[in-house]
DNA sequence: ATTAGCACTCGGAGAGATAGAGTGCTAACA
DNA sequence: TGTTAGCACTCTATCTCTCCGAGTGCTAAT
């Protein structure tokens, strides 16, 4: 329902906006080369956008901004995707140059950089460890009350936990327990580990530890509270850089949150594979009524295994980031795949 | 060379300044208890202060702020200890009733509660992990190539790293080479780990393990290179409540510093034991020439192992900040004592 | 030595005034 | 009938001016 004409105003002017940070007028806007027609008539248009809801005015005289619903309706249709920039793709590949094996390094640096080349902040969840298998188990005695339980899996993933052993325990019995335990859960998932445990090693230790049942409690809510993914930040102050956060009031509670790093989490994780933006309001918080956030999925095969994140305010590149992370996540599946797939 | 009645008023007007944030005037002053003279005896006497060098104005008919100077000398001269309130020594403590064991979680969460407490930036370092011993190496084959190595510590700290084998390695001679690794290298301090790897073990290795060599430089360069002390940070963001931070302009490159978590090390690693106040341009850093930063150091036994800091405007609760690190070194030091001394 | 008194200074808040960028509407035009 | 030129109007931002109050420094009296 939207004619030619209001669909190319519409779009000059999220981009001009995008870039200024100014409301666009139309003076400013029929000096556009791609604009052929007069100030005169885009007022008019503009008027119909706003009465439509996709533009909106500072004040009574003053240019139009892009609502929500206009930058909705521009990352819906109007978005024309471009290829990241060959410094650009220089810059992502440099994450997988190193040789680095470590998922969380390449995770971590994949944040550091998606903050850098945006200026906005980038969020990085994953990898998902439950679903890798179990290497290895060691436990290792380092007094008479506590030990060191670690765990190996497959993709080389190392936790390490604290556990205090039970008052009666025998420390000799360790050896013995450990054997056990690594002939039995190898190779399980760790997520399923908890369950194995109970249903199936218990008998097992019953019968050559003594006093197996405190230590059963202990090892599966010790080895099975591993975290779910971890959530790494890049770029965290880069929100003082926008103009629209000039404000210490506005961009304190903002910036509080992302210090916190909590609330990230499930704002993240709640989205099927593919790119998604979320604008505004749409994040259901307040105090991200000024930001878009857009999330990209990455795999490990075909298993989904984290969430590649830029945010920003709304007045975002929306275009370039949009490109970059879905670049990015092809070219991170494509690693991890290589590196971890079974 | 300072009359009492001289002393009497810098330190009012600095603690004034302190709480308020705002230029010291005669007359206000006067008000105070404390003060028995008039506001013109208080004018002369700061009048000379100001020429002393220990007070200042913002502009000509304004009131007195204080120096750099000024604090200085309120710091080494002026302060009244004052032992911290029932309920922040609680918060404190509770660091510690949580059956804790990790040393980086204790550590950790000393920085939040310090910032906490403080509402300033909270910078703690170590514990030192250099010094520790060796208890134990793991080497697990993931891959025809690749191995995790882990290191785990007689005060339960695991390192565990990432190494690529060299390509002709034969994978079945990994556990002769553990078994080597640990009847050698147990209980020798991570420090000296690589100069006995290439001094003792490579010789060793020569005679049971085919192509040695460049197994012996993977190692040694591995497992010796642990970072020295981590860097943990509590209330970053808290700058950012300070009144004379309400300039983004100013503020963002402090915190874009404190993000990257760079500089801070010398800063803080150069102290020796006890309790140090470094005032503004004391810092030899214009980023900070703004702030203060109080440092305390804690040990294990006699081994002094991490420092505490604190950093906040020059306008800082000398005071308070000084007594909660003293009291809180105190008993990190106590705590570390028991559970790692050897 | 201290203090009261007074002239002076400066920053900040508030009130106009002005300029400029923008709009909406109307009437003319192709 | 859609487009455009023109014009009155609106609102913000900025500048200037004024005024108030908090503060100082100096002088003279106590």
């Amino acid at each position: 329902m939207l004619t030619d004409r209001q669909l190319l105003i519409l779009q000059v002017i999220i981009e001009d906006f995008i870039h200024s940070a100014q409301p666009v007028g139309s003076r400013s806007l029929s000096k556009k080369d791609e604009i052929t027609f007069s100030s005169a008539t885009i007022r008019n248009e503009m008027s119909d956008l706003e009465e439509m809801g996709f533009l909106e005015k500072t004040h009574t005289s003053s240019g139009r901004i892009p609502s929500e619903k206009g930058y909705r309706y521009y990352v819906d249709h109007l978005l024309s995707p471009q290829a990241p920039k060959k410094n650009e793709m220089k810059l992502l590949k440099s994450v997988f140059v190193e040789r680095i094996y470590e998922l969380e390094k390449i995770v971590q640096k994949s944040a550091k950089i998606l903050s850098e080349l945006t200026n906005y902040t980038a969020i990085v969840l994953g990898p998902k460890v439950n679903e890798h298998k179990l290497k290895k188990i060691q436990i290792i005695p380092l007094s008479p009350e506590t030990a060191i339980a670690i765990i190996i899996t497959d993709t080389g993933h190392v936790e390490n936990r604290m556990i205090s052993l039970p008052p009666s325990f025998d420390i000799n019995e360790i050896e013995k327990m450990v054997n056990i335990l690594n002939a039995r859960l190898v190779d399980v998932p760790l997520i399923d580990l908890k369950d194995k445990i109970y249903k199936e090693v218990a008998v097992l230790l019953s019968r050559h530890i003594h006093n197996y049942g405190s230590m059963v409690s202990v090892l599966a809510e010790t080895l099975t509270d591993t975290k779910p993914e971890k959530i790494f930040f890049g770029g965290k102050t880069n929100m003082l850089r926008q103009p629209e956060f000039h404000d210490i009031a506005k961009v304190s509670t903002l910036l509080s949150m992302i210090e916190q790093e909590q609330g990230f989490y499930e704002l993240i994780t709640q989205n099927p594979s593919g790119i998604h933006v979320k604008i505004g309001r749409e994040n259901q918080n307040t105090v991200l009524d000024d930001c878009s956030l857009i999330t990209a999925t990455y795999s490990i095969g075909q298993e989904q295994v984290g969430t590649l994140a830029i945010l920003g305010p709304t007045r975002m590149e929306y275009s370039r980031v949009i490109s970059l992370l879905s670049f990015f996540s092809k070219d991170l599946t494509a690693l991890m795949t290589k590196l971890y797939q079974k």
